[in-house]
DNA sequence: GTGGCTGCAAATCATTTGCACTTTC
DNA sequence: GAAAGTGCAAATGATTTGCAGCCAC
């Protein structure tokens, strides 16, 4: 919900940084799909970055979205997140957290808590190398609008 | 891997306890699904279940096991997991959390540690009812077979 | 008996891919 | 100028759905 704060100019800097740090080629296409991803932490699915982009780019097709999208991901920029309904991207490249909220379906970041928490490994011979905790249970405005949970989608925590 | 260890006469008493006792009707196909998915921890794909099914129940339909899976995901009887891959099922109804190897992609089951670690709210006004742990990094034997890691598909912890 | 469930086939939806043309380096 | 990247459209795959008949209750 809450936008990058910085200007666009400061993350059009960044983000070509970004890029160009990793020996990727600096396309029109690939700046502003990067800039979208980085400026929400919605974890907007595909078609929603892709409506996004084609604001300003309004001859981008969906395949470059996706091609770029993975792109990006394979080079750490963003996460990908396999959603019920479809991919959908994490462009929040800080270690946190997720809360799923089961009534509204809403996805928000949270921080996380405790440095590295998990680095042991959870059984013999496995090497553990990063770890993810996705929260689930209803925020503070379903919470508000009173009653049991009304699951959005099948009470489904399993991703 | 590592099959359920009871009777096969014992399962599938319990699965029809099972889904009796949710009102379920028990139909064969039904109650073959729920026993095949029980019987494994690997996290089966859909056509996966569906094959295993099939050598019981030559005739069932990929659309009957859909719907089942997704009535008994529903009923918390089976977990749904969206891997980039397609929808997997995790018969394993005890708390747990997940180890996926990067190197190889088994995904295997992992003893959750301290009961209930992450209780408490992550952030203000959020009231949590469960949450899920997922472990990235390399099984034994990938470990053993030596070298740094070798993704195997995209490095991707985003499911 | 009848409502829920099934098999089957067709429909839908997300994601990927081949190819000729652009663009970046 | 070459290699990488793009737009477009068609292909692929997974999942869903409509419907007529079947089965559990």
């Amino acid at each position: 919900m809450i936008p990058n704060k910085n200007s666009p100019r400061a993350d059009r800097a960044r983000v070509g940084e970004s890029l160009r740090s990793r020996g990727l080629r600096l396309t029109r296409p690939r700046r502003i799909i990067l800039e979208v991803v980085r400026a929400t932490d919605v974890h907007p699915s595909v078609s929603a970055v892709y409506a996004q982009v084609r604001r300003r780019l309004p001859r981008v097709s969906l395949g470059t979205v996706y091609r770029n999208l993975r792109r990006l991901a394979a080079e750490g920029l963003v996460q990908e997140r396999a959603e019920p309904t479809g991919l959908r991207v994490d462009g929040n490249t800080a270690p946190h957290d997720h809360f799923t909220c089961v009534s509204c379906g809403r996805v928000r970041d949270v921080p996380r808590r405790g440095v590295a928490p998990p680095l042991q490994a959870p059984a013999r011979g496995l090497e553990i190398l990063s770890h993810r905790v996705e929260f689930y249970g209803r925020c503070g405005a379903c919470r508000r609008r009173g009653g049991p949970s009304t699951p959005h989608r099948r009470h489904d925590h399993g991703r």
